[in-house]
DNA sequence: CCTTATGTTCAACGTTTATTGAACTATTGA
DNA sequence: TCAATAGTTCAATAAACGTTGAACATAAGG
């Protein structure tokens, strides 16, 4: 009898909310935290470039299983979709649902949290910073 | 010697933070509470009427002393300012504190919230909505 | 096949959170 | 002066949260 503590193949086709079913206020909760708030300013930061970035390349901001937990918040909430390539994971923000959904309300985060990155202690991406007065 | 409970008079001149202090994931975990995301809908759609509203006029979303309790944490993250007035508090959105901090995200959120007014059992205001396909 | 790398799951923990009712302060109006 | 009103503070509770390390699963490379 196979071991039941892993169910099914979750962690290969990790759940995902639809749309429609992506909330508001999960959103908004996920964002707060300071660490999942760095994932995705990170993520949007590249997204220029390349829109997946490996959960690897995150390893700066935490632990693994720390990083793990806070990569199924961001998946759960419908920030993140994540993709199975062999033993790594790679995500990217929803950002096209996002914009459907919160018309705006990502690119005010992320400009935000660019505005205070010394103070969120973001890691500073390429050339983000608007010349604008706080 | 007089109660020490109550510390001068806190609760006539209530703590706000400066434009300044206002923190980002604060300000998203403040919104993130269907209860205080409620609050600050209901604000918003007053703006254009009165800036401010009594907190007696929030007695729907729950019971004084847990409105007291969300009052304080939207006072001390700056999302709103509290003016007393005799056995009155009145309360208002710092609107241009949060525009001149995080431009777009308050209204980012309203609207957002405004799309969903149902799903968030948020009051809906008069003429909020904007025919807006989902 | 065995080892390594990547990432998840689990259990435990201490902390923070939202909610309640009771006690309290302060002001208004009779 | 007394009662009523508006709202805060406190203590207690249960639930949710973030963090940790150990165990696990899966795939890739030698």
């Amino acid at each position: 009898m196979r071991s039941l503590r892993y169910d099914s193949d979750m962690s290969r086709t990790p759940l995902h909310p639809t749309r429609e079913q992506i909330e508001l206020p999960m959103v908004l909760d996920c964002l707060s935290d300071p660490i999942r708030l760095a994932i995705v300013y990170q993520l949007a930061q590249q997204e220029h470039i390349s829109s997946e970035l490996c959960c690897g390349d995150f390893s700066g901001l935490g632990g693994k299983s720390n990083l793990a937990y806070h990569f199924a918040k961001l998946r759960e909430c419908g920030l993140m979709q994540t993709r199975v390539a062999g033993t790594n994971r790679f995500v990217r923000l929803r950002r096209e649902d996002l914009d459907a959904r919160f018309p705006g309300l990502l690119d005010a985060v992320i400009n935000s949290a660019a505005k205070d990155a010394d103070r969120l202690q973001l890691l500073s991406g390429c050339d983000v910073v608007d010349a604008q007065s706080n």
